[in-house]
DNA sequence: AACGCGGGGTC
DNA sequence: GACCCAGCGTT
């Protein structure tokens, strides 16, 4: 493609490379783990659990024997639960392998539950230097701007990224572009004054890098009132366990129902809401002893969704048998368990009194 | 091709 | 408040 241009890239990924964790490493199992961590999710995050997570599962061996419990426990707080499920399942297709060797191609890696396109090209080429194309957000602003492209498609960068992906050096080209992406071809205001291809770059010799690549059109955000029914009993919370396919899957939570009232939830539940209090705990097979008091609505935001959790407290009889399903927890052990952070700040307002 | 899926940093 | 991040799986 453009020898020169290669070169000045590698060259500036050399000097002013950041020192991560992860960079040069070489054993495929944690480079496979760093990059799953790292899809859709900020390097500073990701720097957090890591090294922790490696001192827990240091290797295949230890991810494969762990429950699933306590693979989402080490993953708690990085969202996109599945990929913890999907990193678990991949070992354990690892370790299944003739002789339990780790797929070595883009196209094996490609096969294990969680790794795409992206995440093969980035395994192939790191940790065993295949010269393959790794196409992640960064690198498609880099390339759009590069040879100013406004809506590239798929197969467009795939073509691109392959053209240039550099020969003998190709885990660390990879890792260049995207680092340009990050640090210096950024979202906005691209440092284009410090960028060792600009001189390459089609979108700064138009003057349209601000504008590359052309904004998708916004999602609306949904705004969502959620009835959090907290059932307590001799010291102990009822928790169940969210479904593995949807929002937050597998981990625990209080029961939930969503409520279409509004803002109007007051210190004192409304009628409409006592009702859905009594559905919600009929369905529990419990039964309430007490009034429900409210606690401190907590407020979260995901991608396309607007979460106020109203959360009352209520005291109950622990009728519930302990399926799989259900599970009535001390403090002690809800610290143990996944459950998301939003639930995690009701979980922090109570006092788990005895009685 | 479009959508669901977390959480947090940045401007 | 909007944007968007070292994406993947499903439909």
């Amino acid at each position: 493609m453009n020898p020169e241009a290669r070169t000045a890239l590698l060259a500036h990924y050399d000097a002013v490379r950041r020192d991560l964790p992860w960079r040069g490493e070489s054993d495929p199992y944690r480079i496979l783990v760093s990059e799953v961590m790292l899809q859709q999710t900020r390097v500073d995050t990701v720097v957090r659990y890591y090294e922790p997570w490696l001192r827990r599962f240091p290797d295949v061996e230890s991810l494969a024997d762990a429950d699933v419990d306590e693979v989402l426990r080490e993953w708690e707080g990085l969202g996109y639960y599945r990929r913890a499920r999907n990193l678990h399942a991949a070992v354990r297709a690892v370790r299944e392998r003739p002789g339990g060797e780790f797929p070595e191609t883009a196209l094996e890696l490609r096969a294990l539950p969680g790794v795409g396109e992206y995440t093969a090209g980035a395994v192939a080429s790191i940790a065993f230097g295949e010269v393959a194309p790794a196409v992640d957000g960064n690198v498609r602003r880099v390339l759009s701007r590069w040879f100013d492209e406004p809506e590239p498609t798929v197969s467009w960068l795939r073509a691109r990224a392959t053209e240039l992906v550099h020969l003998t050096r190709p885990g660390d080209w990879n890792q260049a572009l995207m680092e340009l992406g990050a640090v210096v071809c950024t979202p906005r205001n691209p440092k284009c004054a410090v960028c060792p291809v600009s001189k390459w770059c089609a979108a700064r010799a138009a003057g349209s890098q601000a504008e590359r690549p052309v904004r998708a059109r916004k999602p609306r955000v949904r705004a969502v009132d959620m009835l959090l029914v907290v059932l307590q009993c001799d010291g102990r919370v009822l928790l169940v366990r969210r479904p593995d396919g949807g929002l937050l899957g597998g981990m625990w939570a209080f029961p939930e129902s969503e409520m279409t009232l509004g803002a109007g939830a007051g210190p004192t539940p409304t009628e409409e809401m006592e009702a859905e209090i009594a559905t919600v705990v009929r369905g529990l097979d419990a039964a309430i002893v007490g009034p429900p008091l409210p606690l401190e609505t907590v407020v979260h935001r995901f991608t396309h969704l607007h979460v106020t959790y109203r959360p009352y407290i209520m005291k109950a009889t622990a009728t519930v048998a302990d399926g799989s399903g259900r599970a009535w927890v001390s403090a002690s052990e809800a610290g143990a368990l996944a459950i998301p952070v939003a639930q995690r700040r009701v979980l922090d307002q109570l006092t788990w009194e005895v009685r």
